[in-house]
DNA sequence: TATGAATGAGCGTTCATTCAT
DNA sequence: AATGAATGAACGCTCATTCAT
């Protein structure tokens, strides 16, 4: 959303050909949206979609430029919550997890350009995937420092194996506990060890 | 394949198949697999495909359950190399990114399964994880009864969050670093930190 | 038409489409053709369609084909009914005429492919040309042996020069002339001159 | 261009308008003009080209007559360069044929109401042609008079035969001989020999 | 005079699956 | 068992023109 856009009446279709978009995502799934129904159920044409968004790409980068946003946000209200680094680590998944449980649709999104080769992100979603690594390797500085934190791994290469390990397991819960268990196990017991496992890891 | 085609003209025709969807995959991406090239490069009737496989979604199924049961014999000949049970684990994860890297479409699909729900399992292949898992397992507990592997966690659960966390590190790798370097920063680095994060983390 | 198609329904299929596709550029023109209205009138599905000719670029260059054919028949006609090389070459732009006026279609399809530097020529109708300019070029070759037509310009740049002009006098016609006659000014007699200038220029 | 918009804003506006879509033609071809395009180059709202130009098909109508005067322009200045009528009219064959080469949009421009029947005249345009065709009438009438052309052929009939003969060899050299050459033949022995056909034909 | 948001019919092409033979 | 012709819904995107402001 651009700035001239703010407060007009071009921000509302804006935001409406969004919302309508992420609400036939979520009906029917990431992969079935597609324009005739976002036209017919925002009540706009078809052509005028294509006033707003440039294609039906930029309707998912938009969505999960928001989605990434987001996320940030919360691990940074994570970091806020607790003192010690290795914490703040293990709370930056476990807000993760309470994202992916709370906006389904958003992580499916994020996940969605973590895992397909072909989808190019744009700069700006490049940038806040660049901001939530510089966020951990601050923290992982921060820790090393303290000695709470082993100094043996790099910051920078230590953050992106935490975002590769972390979204690997959120990616396990969510595809394959849709009720919250499998074979019995609870998804709280893999959240608990991962966290667990990861910290002790690094120390 | 079903015992009945063991050895048969049918049994050539449904391997054929496998080979040539295998192939296209290969040269065009899976994602572009489409009946009609399998039909013309197999020098099979259209119709003739769907006497073998129901849909084009079981060829996929198929390919996939082959390359999970190729990855699994990897992981079992990846515990018999070494004999304490954390390097075993460790030697896993190695496998895991060899069979990555040399198996890009066996990976791809074996990925293309673990991130989108809709895509349905089938019971065999839904067993070789199993299989995979049950591998694990065993390794964990030898390590708890030797006490290199900490207690504090159920070896099931410790198996399946290995399973999360090794996909999402391969996942980053070949998604992100399709040369082999992120940011400066080269996967061998990120390989290493996870083993090591990994073995000191379940210690 | 691929001699795989003689006397089979395919090839009934395959001239309903052609013959449709006929019908309509006639009735709506040249540029209007579109494959919804070939699928409504033939009968046929979409899908159909796209057996038998794999775009819709190649309905036009087989009617060209097929227009440039005939046309080379006619102008061998022409040939065979006069002895004279000059009568000859003469009896080949009256023929050319004659067939702009009794097949608009089929000329305009020629015309389209002199005239759009986008449209590319497939082998085969580039051939056909080809055996055009040969016709002409043998015709030029035994006049300037009888010495009825000049020696100072070659006859593979006389035909080349002679097929732009022949073009561009019917194309004049066609256009220009829609009722007959411009300016009061009668078809014939443009024709006529073309004719005369023709056959004297090249004394 | 009314003479009401003579030296004032509105025709530097309708001058601008112009000027970037023969632009934008130049650069990206005759047909794929498109309005969006025009409003954006020029930085005027797309409303506002309908307050100058009725129709896109107006803009090409315009930019056309302006290449018809200028192409009747480069025919009376070729017409002043020599004495003798046929010279006359082979200078002009020669300056058409300068005018392709260093007008190329104009010249499809031109070409382009020669060939497509649907696209019709103003009656600015056909006056330019009709001049054209004056033009050459004198010439022709001046020849007759002074017994260097042929009195068999009326002067009006040869002028518009020599319209229809000059465009499809200016025609076959724009598209078939994009490189200069085809089949060997260098595009300036076609043009020498329209010339000579031409200049002896009508003696 | 000028704007620019909105329209919506229109288009060529794809492809998994079916079914009469 | 094998064929392969046929289907037809689905899709993303374009663009000349209009009209309320």
């Amino acid at each position: 959303m651009t700035s001239t856009l703010r407060g007009t009446k071009k921000e509302q279709k804006y935001n409406l050909i969004l919302g309508v978009s992420e609400r036939l995502m979520r009906e029917k799934g990431l992969y079935s949206l597609n324009m005739d129904e976002v036209s017919q159920a925002s009540g706009l044409a078809k052509g005028t979609l294509y006033l707003y968004f440039k294609s039906k790409e930029e309707i998912f980068a938009t969505l999960t430029l928001k989605a990434r946003v987001l996320l940030l946000e919360e691990f940074r209200r994570a970091v806020a919550q607790v003192a010690e680094p290795v914490e703040q680590l293990g709370a930056i998944i476990t807000a993760n997890y309470t994202f992916l449980r709370h906006n389904v649709l958003y992580y499916e999104l994020v996940s969605y350009y973590e895992i397909d080769e072909r989808a190019s992100e744009s700069p700006a979603m490049a940038a806040v995937i660049g901001e939530i690594i510089d966020l951990v390797v601050a923290v992982v500085v921060a820790g090393q420092a303290k000695g709470t934190i082993t100094r043996d791994v790099e910051a920078g290469e230590l953050a992106l194996t935490m975002w590769g390990m972390t979204v690997g397991v959120m990616q396990l819960l969510r595809v394959k506990f849709p009720q919250g268990t499998l074979h019995g196990v609870p998804e709280a017991a893999v959240l608990a060890n991962y966290v667990r496992i990861f910290q002790w890891g690094i120390k």
